[in-house]
DNA sequence: GCGATTTTGTGCGTTTTTTAACGATACTTA
DNA sequence: TAAGTATCGTTAAAAAACGCACAAAATCGC
């Protein structure tokens, strides 16, 4: 894969980044469809975007369409595929198994695209020794000494907001190259240790704000962000 | 509450918007401390943003801080409530009563704020009758009627991204004001009712992309978005 | 094979967002 | 009470993101 001109994809911003799970996600509806080529134009209307932003996207890594033609459907979702780093497998641990994370665990969406959850931890002695969709809940004693023998990848964290920076530290020590966040607060991590928060109240919060009237009403086609 | 010199909220940008809920989060904290004033300096140091940004992010609203005194901390934080719409109550059911549908119900961090989960949906029968969290999951036939009669506010939507357009339809038609959308799926609505994503696997896969080398590794003290 | 057409890649102007600077104002202390 | 200091609100500058326009290049039809 990504045998593309190699650019300096350092300094892509992140709006950029975000975007590309959608594109993404769209490339894969028409590929579904057997739909073979599209132009930047065809995407804009699907997607939403002005087609120059999806050109201009879609250049900072590489030229993928051909003038005169458009994009190769199969060709571009595998680029950015590639891009993503969904080319390869991620081991995964979960920390917490409340609701969020037996959800998260039994969420078998990601595994096709490479996210495979090794085992759940937890201090609580009546979630340990379960088992959620085939993986195992560990006591949590045990946390480090399995991130570092199962050479794990990314550690997700459902815990309340107190436990969340500990466990954090735990995984950093232990060699996680990144985090999933989904504790209420905000963590301090390495600088070479990637961070994702996903703050579900807050995202509820912005959704009270847009209907509590407060806020001007959606303008164009429904989407946002 | 609000009683704030009224400004022109209508123009705000969603950058702002998804910044106080991260303010809020803060004061929050600060009040529990005990801390009854704040600078617009140690703001910053806490939480990220540029001094700067946060007198101007507030601006927006309203003066709520005072000259060489900073900002009392118990009156920003209500103001932010009441410009999040977080000063009433909102009555929301939650179709979908799988993994994630159960965490949400079981979710009891947002109830303090006023988010209060009415009832489940779902067309699976051998989830319809159960009591998640003493809430009930109803048939999804009755989705329009539950809405309609008993007010409710905001709809969430937990189901597969095939199914989740036509709940949000049924949803928007039975009057809620706004959908907290978690399928993989950019869902079309009118114009009045505010819609949120939280698309995980797109979250997933930016965590993936600042793992996988492709991206410049985090700069400054561990905070992004 | 050639001309008309499509559509990309990209330079450039515009808008939005962020950061910096500073005057005005209120607090604090002697 | 008055001088000194802290800190906001706001204006201006800088940076980033976005959209437009067009030349270059490849396709498609005849």
């Amino acid at each position: 894969m990504s045998k593309s001109k190699i650019k300096d994809t350092t300094k892509i911003s992140n709006a950029v980044i975000k975007r590309l799970p959608r594109y993404r996600r769209y490339l894969k509806e028409l590929k579904k469809k057997g739909v073979d080529k599209i132009s930047s134009n065809e995407l804009s209307s699907l997607i939403g975007y002005t087609a120059s932003q999806i050109r201009q996207d879609l250049n900072n890594f590489g030229g993928f369409g051909q003038q005169g033609y458009g994009y190769n459907v199969d060709g571009l979702y595998n680029e950015i595929s590639a891009i993503l780093g969904l080319d390869r497998e991620y081991k995964m641990v979960i920390v917490g198994a409340g609701n969020l994370g037996q959800a998260l665990a039994n969420y078998t969406h990601y595994y096709r695209a490479g996210f495979v959850v090794k085992a759940l931890f937890d201090v609580n002695p009546r979630l340990v020794g379960l088992r959620i969709n085939d993986i195992d809940v560990l006591d949590s004693e045990g946390l480090v000494e399995y991130v570092e023998d199962n050479e794990i990848d990314l550690g997700i964290i459902c815990t309340t907001k107190d436990n969340a920076q500990e466990i954090a530290d735990k995984l950093c020590f232990a060699g996680v190259k990144g985090i999933w966040n989904f504790a209420q607060v905000d963590l301090e991590v390495p600088n070479h240790v990637a961070l994702e928060n996903v703050h579900l109240s807050d995202s509820l919060y912005t959704l009270a704000y847009k209907v509590s009237g407060n806020a001007a009403q959606n303008g164009g086609a429904g989407f946002e962000e």
